[in-house]
DNA sequence: CTGAAAGCGCTTACAG
DNA sequence: CTGAAAGCGCTTACAG
């Protein structure tokens, strides 16, 4: 070590004040603190990062497990990850679990975990879509230190949730001081989580608005025979029954008169706009609609969508943080392992 | 070493036969091999890679640059470099370089590739977008390990670029078939390289097709006074020139009389397409409209967008190819260094 | 053909 | 308070 050299004193000496070595218990006196800390500056040292791990330090790496990184809705969360990884002065892994191009996309998930082990990764940070399945109890065994986002349903798995109903809520508020009063609410399924999260959110809000529940105006679409969607086909959200936006006009708009539609996501509000249109109704005039994701083609849709925004930014910067208390191995509380982020509506014309 | 142990041979025999040490010279019998690579299994034993690079072996890591992984274009390119790493056994680090989120978007270029060279990747792989200035000739030389996505116009660099030419030709050579006379074409700069190769690939499909190129038909969006993309906003191609789609209703459409418009990006597509709808002209039948990038956006488009798909699982592949074959020391001959990657029409509605 | 030793650059005991 | 030594798990020379 040079540093040492330049500086007259021992390799030891220069590492214990530059590593931080031996715990917080620096060996040696002012100034020769300032004379390593200038010769290092001046030689440009740098630690050797493969013999620090090799010397049991920890590696300053995460790993991030992602269904597709291609995946638009994920692409945000993975920059805001790296985002606050950098603050922590981390680097950042990322595997995709669904490798294969072509047909087949097999569930890789397992074999990138042991990827990760291998590397040696402080952490992972799993943003695997909640309707991919894999062996998310097997992940936080090979790797306790493991921070999901939206909830796995693990005792004790820590994770990082948008507040869906208070999505919901935000849009029915804002839809009511639009003057709207018969809100319609398309959900998918009538058991998963996410579902009933945004009927509550629904309901609440309603109610604290003084609006009546009226039962005709939520559409499920399972209850009605349409599949929410699973882990068969690609990781494109595009697959929606294509019947669904008519079904939306006929039962809600047309027989319950509803005046607004709070779309499930993006993806089935901009299919709903183009066949409001390709009818004649006109939107927000006739019916206004809200999505939720904020996704890159709602300023495309016509009219541009309002919608709501999941604010990856803090739920990167939770996730960064939570992680950073279990590699630091600081104990969570039952309330602090699931941490909601607050959404945010983003209002365009369509609402 | 257990393996070693249960094999019943030295540490480092079982160490060459299993990494493959000393050069591919293996200094076992078969009958040893076997039972070194049995026991091996067995033992479920995997080198450690942080012992192995303090010795000088590589990482089997790459560097992976972009200006924000957010960015719904790059993802792509983010999860089919993956895919191609993985087919590699190497492992990717991903690194935004405008990192801030907020108004102000420093590039962090170079502390990024410094991190990258501490880590030690074994090479770097560069898609930050072509319009960002940053020290791409700094990089190569504190690595020269370098793929570039997009040229980056340095002597020797490599580099894959999508046949922006071949797309054009393609886009123009379709509409013909489909009965269009008057293609028209819009590009954004008078003098960028991507501009004049799509000049060039119109110019050629014309004559290839027996039609003669008439200037009205070319709109050059700089000529006119309205400036390209440069560094000075955040990484969003939305910024467009508000008033864009309406002088290529004017001066293309309504004066010139094309009956096709080939835009520079689906970007002004989309405009493009509600901006016509405004103006009561339909699509495709009053006119055909093509991008570029078969964006995420363009199933959403009314109507869809006929585009083209830059393939980027072409471009993963022969970025990561080439990055090999730098890291192994492979001579690339000077044709070797610039892949072109053949783009796909992509047709939906539009055209 | 096989084994014992040195060393990569650190950290962590232990000795002066 | 400071220095010399051992060792993390490998690879690579060198010796038997």
């Amino acid at each position: 070590m040079d540093v040492a050299k330049l500086a007259g004193v021992s390799r030891q000496v220069a590492g214990s004040v530059l590593n931080g070595a031996m715990g917080n218990n620096s060996r040696a006196s002012e100034a020769t603190v300032q004379r390593i800390t200038q010769a290092a500056e001046q030689l440009n040292y740098k630690p050797n990062l493969a013999a620090m791990r090799l010397r049991g330090r920890r590696a300053h790496l995460y790993g991030l497990l992602v269904a597709s990184a291609g995946d638009p809705l994920r692409a945000m969360l993975v920059q805001q990850l790296d985002v606050e990884a950098a603050k922590h002065e981390c680097q950042m892994l990322i595997a995709n679990t669904l490798l294969e191009e072509g047909k087949a996309y097999p569930n890789r998930f397992d074999g990138r975990v042991e990827e990760f082990a291998h590397r040696g990764v402080d952490g992972i940070l799993c943003a695997v879509h909640a309707w991919h399945r894999c062996d998310r109890a097997g992940l936080i065994k090979a790797q306790p230190n493991t921070v999901f986002y939206d909830d796995p349903n693990i005792p004790g798995a820590a994770c990082v949730v948008p507040d869906i109903a208070g999505a919901v809520r935000k849009s029915v508020a804002y839809l009511v001081g639009k003057g709207r009063r018969r809100i319609a609410l398309v959900t998918m399924s009538r058991t998963l989580p996410w579902h009933l999260e945004r009927v509550k959110g629904y309901k609440a809000e309603l109610a604290a608005q003084g609006l009546p529940f009226d039962r005709s105006l939520l559409l499920v679409a399972e209850e009605i025979g349409m599949q929410p969607l699973d882990d068969s086909g690609s990781d494109t959200s595009l697959d929606y029954p294509a019947e669904l936006p008519q079904v939306v006009i006929d039962r809600l708009i047309v027989d319950a008169k509803a005046d607004a539609v709070i779309c499930h996501d993006d993806f089935l509000a901009a299919f709903l706009l183009r066949r409001l249109r390709a009818k004649g109704l006109a939107v927000p005039k006739d019916v206004a609609v809200v999505g939720y994701l904020d996704h890159a083609l709602d300023s495309f849709t016509d009219p541009p969508l309002t919608t709501v925004n999941p604010q990856y930014h803090l739920a990167a910067e939770n996730m960064v943080r939570m992680l950073e208390r279990l590699i630091q191995n600081e104990p969570l509380s039952r309330s602090e392992r699931t941490v909601r982020v607050e959404p945010k509506l983003v209002t365009r014309e369509s609402a």
